[in-house]
Order: structure tokens, then C-alpha cells, then sequence
DNA sequence: CAGTGGTCTAGACCACGCG
DNA sequence: GCGTGGTCTAGACCACTGT
């Protein structure tokens, strides 16, 4: 039932675990693994594949397999100990269908569209798409920023715009990623990320701004903490039901 | 630059959206469609796969692919709208070195497991293990629930434990599903999933409960509203940092 | 049974990284 | 240049579905 690659992901991941391949060591070629556990090299690198996903193997095309070990992951939301890169660049665009409908605006409404690269250690970690109308504040244009997910410009909006509280919905789902976003980030376009669809809207019922966020699941996850208090005995449950 | 089986993919995306390929429609035998894009049928699945991914087609071993359009996903959290058949199932267990870590317990303590199937016309939806140590509860048995998520269960210990807070932490991954996972589930291996460890802590800093829900791509995704309120200049944000 | 997808093989050819 | 991974081919064989 087992399939063949797993069986070979199982059998390197334990030998990672066993230290038997140690953290930053080189993983011999894939045509020697391949002949090593008598598969083909499709099969070898769908159980690699298996291995990167979980973050315990990078690879990089031309050098070779690498590993990776505990793999520390970018967490969102949240400040990074570690100092990030943030590359930011803006441009002026206006809101096609799909995009119009998430910022309830009108299509061919303009738009100011900032995306944000964040990067350590010379290697990319994250993609943030940040839109914001151009009915809701212009905004200037920066080339850093503290945050890999646009926060500074929600907070500057928020504080311009005198919007007393705002409401903030992700929507998180796992995708392949585009070819673009593949090449931004520079990962296999069949690793997953986990796309983040961020939505800020004032109390009004105006969207301040729609974020993109995308975190390849090798680098990066989602991390939220909630208090709940004890329930009034019928459960409790917020409303975002289905669809 | 872009990928032969991503233009195969936006070809059909294209025609299902045109309306050309109706919803619920069967596509032709990947074979087929693999002579009339003119590749190999392993890039035709790849191809697929992209698309099954993004809930447009669904797939049945012996039966074909089938059109599944803008896909209705199960949220986490929140209570469905529509009935989910939730079957558990309980076990007991002893908590192994990394449960054990996670519930902050010691090795081989004795360990309720509960399992979640959630079905929805028949169809498997999501997928939830729930441990919870003897020292915090002896669980009674149940053998359905209103909620996916164990919530019930949750709700339970902490009305029973007489704890006024607690913190619920939820941690989401993309990653591919084990085995025994695709199976339960009835999906591909390849199809990504959303992985959730949710750990529920009282403010003591017992471990109430630690969650594992395992959500297909295609099938669900996690939706999280916050309030966010005008910044004191320097601007917010939550602690849970790096790694 | 025939038809479908699920998995795997044993190569081929190209693009990239490094010396 | 050479060795590496990235992508794709053209099949093979098996497991599952429905008639």
C-alpha cells in the first residue's frame, strides 16, 4: 500500500534522524540514489520531494541535495528574531475582475500595488502582494520595510485614514505556486505554499486592502494563538462557516 | 519558462471557466487528452493535478476526472452550514517521544486518542486526531460529533477541569499526507494538505489537549478574522517569532 | 469484462552552478 | 567543460470502477 517512494523518503528520513547523514552534508546525486534503492529517478525525486516539503532536505539545482534538518520556518504572523531583507517595490495598476471583487471596488478602479520580497541569507523566504486603492490613501513609496508582510502600510493606512479598529480575515489554503512566483522565490514549482489571503476592512465596510501572502511550506507556517474562555455550555464557534 | 504541464493547465482552466467543460461534466480519459495536448500522459497528470489542487476537478480512480468548479470548502474553525456525518473513534494509547514532547508529558504516559473522520455526501472531508493525557481527563466515549475539530472535546475538559482560560495555539503547515492519511481520507498522495497542531494549554501550563487536523487543499482551508486597532506608533504585533 | 486512473520505469534533453 | 538537478517522453503494469 505503501508507495515506492515513500518507502524511500521513510528510509532517508530516518537515517537523517539517525544523524547517519549529518546537517549541511551533501545527499550523493540522484542517479546514485536512485540506483542505490533500485528506483528510477522520477521515483527518487518524488520521495526528495517528500523530504523537502517537510524542510529536512534543500536542494539547489546544479549543486546538488543538502540537509536541512530541524529547519527553522518564518512564522506568520509575527516579528523574525533574525533580521530579514525586505525588498519592497510599488506600482500603479488597476483592479482587474478578481482583484476588484476581493477590494469591493469597481473594476479598472486604480490601485497601488506593492510587493514585498523578504530574504535571509541571501535566499528568499516570502512574497507579499499588498493592493490598496487609490480611493483609500496613496501611499508613499518606500524600498524596506521592518515587515515581510506589509504590516507597516495596513498600520500607516489605519492611522492616516483615522480608522478606530478595523477587522483583519485570513483565508489560508495550500497551492502549488504560479510560475512567477516559483521564479520570485526561487523553489520548485512543485513544492506547496501556503497562500494567505488577507483582507483588512474598516468598520465602515470599506476594504482598506487585499495582501497576498505566499510561504513555501519548506520555509514558513502560520501561527496563531487565541484565548478561549470557558464556554456557556452550548458551544462556542465564530461564524465563517462554509464556502 | 513556464512549464509545459502549467500550460496545459491554463488551457483547461480557461475552458472550464468559459464554461466550455460544465460543472460536473466528465473530461475525456487522460490518455485522450494527453494525445490532443500532445504530451506525455505523466505531464497531463501533472496538469491535472494543478487543477485538483485549486478544487476545479476532482478525480476518480476507475471513473475519471470531473469538472468540480468553484468548490464549496470546509472552513476551520466555525460550525458548517451543512450536516457533516462526524464518526469517532477512541483509543488508548501511550504517548511516544514526540507526543510526549508535545504534551509536555513524560514518555509512555497514558494517552486518550480520538479520531475524527468528517464525511459530507459520503465523501471524507477532513480528518482529526485529538490527544488528551489520563492526568487531565478519562474521556467519555462518543461515537459521532456536532464538530470536525473535536471542539466538543475541548469544550469538555475545560468546563470539567474547572480551568477559567486556557490558550489554544494552532499551527498550520502545507505538506503532503502519510499513507494512512491519503487513505482515510480518500485522496491522492499527492494532493497537499493543510496540517493543523493545535495545542490547547491551561494557565497553569498544562497541556489540556494537542490536535492534529488534517485538511486536503482542495477540500478545505483555515479562515482566522481578528480586530485590529490603531497602532501606538511603533507598531503591534504578537510575539510567536521565529521557528 | 473493458475502461479508467495510480504508479513506476529507463531513458532523453535542457539549464544551471562551479571550476 | 563537467556534474548537477529540472523537465519530459513513451511506454509498462496494476488496482479500481462500472456493465
Amino acid at each position: 500500500m505503501t508507495a515506492r517512494h515513500q518507502q524511500v523518503a521513510d528510509d532517508l528520513r530516518r537515517r537523517i534522524a539517525m544523524g547517519e547523514l549529518a546537517i549541511g552534508q551533501r545527499l550523493p546525486p540522484e542517479t546514485q540514489l536512485a540506483t542505490h534503492y533500485r528506483v528510477s529517478t522520477p521515483t527518487l525525486r518524488d520521495a526528495l520531494e517528500l523530504l523537502r516539503v517537510e524542510g529536512l532536505v534543500e536542494k539547489f539545482q546544479g549543486r546538488g541535495n543538502f540537509v536541512r534538518m530541524p529547519s527553522r520556518r518564518l512564522a506568520y504572523p509575527g516579528k523574525p528574531g533574525v533580521a530579514l531583507h525586505v525588498i519592497v517595490s510599488s506600482t500603479e495598476i488597476t483592479a482587474s475582475g478578481d482583484l476588484a471583487t476581493r477590494l469591493r471596488a469597481r473594476p479598472d478602479a486604480p490601485v497601488t500595488e506593492l510587493v514585498y520580497l523578504s530574504q535571509r541569507d541571501g535566499s528568499p523566504h516570502s512574497l507579499a502582494h499588498i493592493y490598496v486603492p487609490h480611493v483609500v490613501a496613496r501611499l508613499p513609496r518606500h524600498k524596506t520595510s521592518a515587515s515581510p508582510w506589509g504590516d507597516d502600510v495596513i498600520d500607516h493606512l489605519i492611522m492616516q485614514a483615522d480608522i478606530p479598529v478595523a477587522t483583519s480575515t485570513d483565508q489560508v489554503t495550500a497551492r502549488f505556486p504560479t510560475s512567477a512566483e516559483a521564479q520570485s522565490l526561487r523553489i520548485a514549482v512543485r513544492t506547496p505554499v501556503l497562500a494567505i489571503e488577507r483582507t483588512t476592512t474598516a468598520d465602515n465596510g470599506v476594504v482598506i486592502a487585499f495582501s497576498l501572502l505566499v510561504l513555501p511550506s519548506d520555509r514558513g507556517q502560520v501561527v496563531r494563538t487565541t484565548r478561549i474562555k470557558r464556554p456557556a455550555n452550548p458551544p462556542r464557534g465564530k461564524e465563517p462557516s462554509d464556502d
